[in-house]
DNA sequence: GTTCATAGTATCGAATCGATACAAAATTTT
DNA sequence: AAAATTTTGTATCGATTCGATACTATGAAC
């Protein structure tokens, strides 16, 4: 009997397979291999509290060694920015450069995504969402790894008013764009793991 | 803004870089590493129409060259068996080998998984696989791949009792068992795809 | 201030991966 | 039937990722 757990878990390896695929081809023109690709997709999407290279190395569950040299030939290619955290000396901060957003602009590596779900409507993505953040929660947790997880379903997220929200966790203001990226350091809210939201 | 179906294609990302390197951690007392884990999965999943080198390079994203490589070792280390097909002699049919059998049962590298999904429902597994289905389904046809999917769930497949299945695309009988593995050239039937069932 | 922990880099060897070329069997065409 | 073409799989090569280990620099603990 093939337990369903283990269709899903097939779905998502093959998925993950073809877009994998898909970003290789997508990065061939520029010489990135397909971990590049994912890498720049991570910074494009990740807050300012999770973009240093550690954050990067346990999202794709590399070792820092590893993600450490993808960083070196991105960087070469001007496709990133390394700048020293402010307070934390020991820390490199990430982000996109302006040829690195053009290029993911130009390439669209989930652009093949995008049309593929396109039929799908919106409410059976939410559902799906729910289920396997539930799944990446308790995944997340075995493996000992941070939790990453979108800002705004964060029990530390805390909204002031229409425009301004407040993380209790960094102790920082928040704008509304802020809290719909990832967050390395994301507790679900309650309910937000069992229901569709 | 952050649309829904890049929050989907995020998770499904970091899932399979996690079960990735479960797969590597899980492998690493054998010298086996994840591609490798997956190619015992998949053989242990594929039914008999479909477990040729071929479409484990279909199904693994990569070159039929690479996947060639990858045979070579799990062969030398006793862990598939190859033997030639009786119809068309240039294909290479393939199978886990007892000691295959053994290192699936001993390391089990979905264990991680299944305790993970333990706490969800099966009806909300099932919703998700129906959208991941789709999304794959699409995805394949995208990508000009075959389109792998369970056997059951294919418009070829006739049940003629309650034991007797028939598939009308290979014309051959199978066994209740076999309709529930991987196949190849599966066609969805019309309705898996857009309601959970 | 000494010790320890943490973030990141450098270097090295092992192993994947794609590209190309190749061999063998099947299919199609002539 | 014979030749050309297609398909399935293998062999070899170089480029690149990847983990392991060692190392530097900064911060934290005591």
């Amino acid at each position: 009997m093939l337990k369903n757990p283990v269709v899903l878990l097939d779905l998502i390896s093959r998925l993950a397979n073809l877009m994998r695929s898909e970003f290789r081809r997508v990065g061939s023109d520029e010489g990135l291999q397909p971990v590049h690709v994912q890498a720049l997709l991570f910074l494009e999407q990740v807050n300012r509290f999770s973009n240093t290279p550690q954050a990067l190395a346990e999202y794709l569950g590399l070792t820092k060694g590893t993600v450490s040299q993808s960083l070196l030939l991105l960087d070469r290619r001007g496709l990133i920015e390394r700048y020293q955290d402010e307070i934390d000396r020991r820390v490199v901060r990430l982000r996109l450069s302006t040829l690195g957003e053009a290029f993911l602009n130009e390439s669209n590596p989930s652009g093949l995504w995008h049309t593929a779900t396109r039929d799908i409507s919106a409410n059976r993505v939410r559902y799906s969402v729910s289920v396997l953040r539930a799944a990446l929660y308790e995944l997340q947790g075995f493996t000992g790894g941070p939790v990453f997880g979108v800002c705004n379903t964060c029990v530390y997220c805390q909204r002031k008013s229409q425009r301004i929200h407040h993380c209790t966790w960094f102790g920082e203001r928040l704008s509304g764009p802020e809290t719909r990226k990832i967050c390395r350091d994301q507790v679900p809210k309650t309910g937000s793991l069992s229901a569709a939201d």
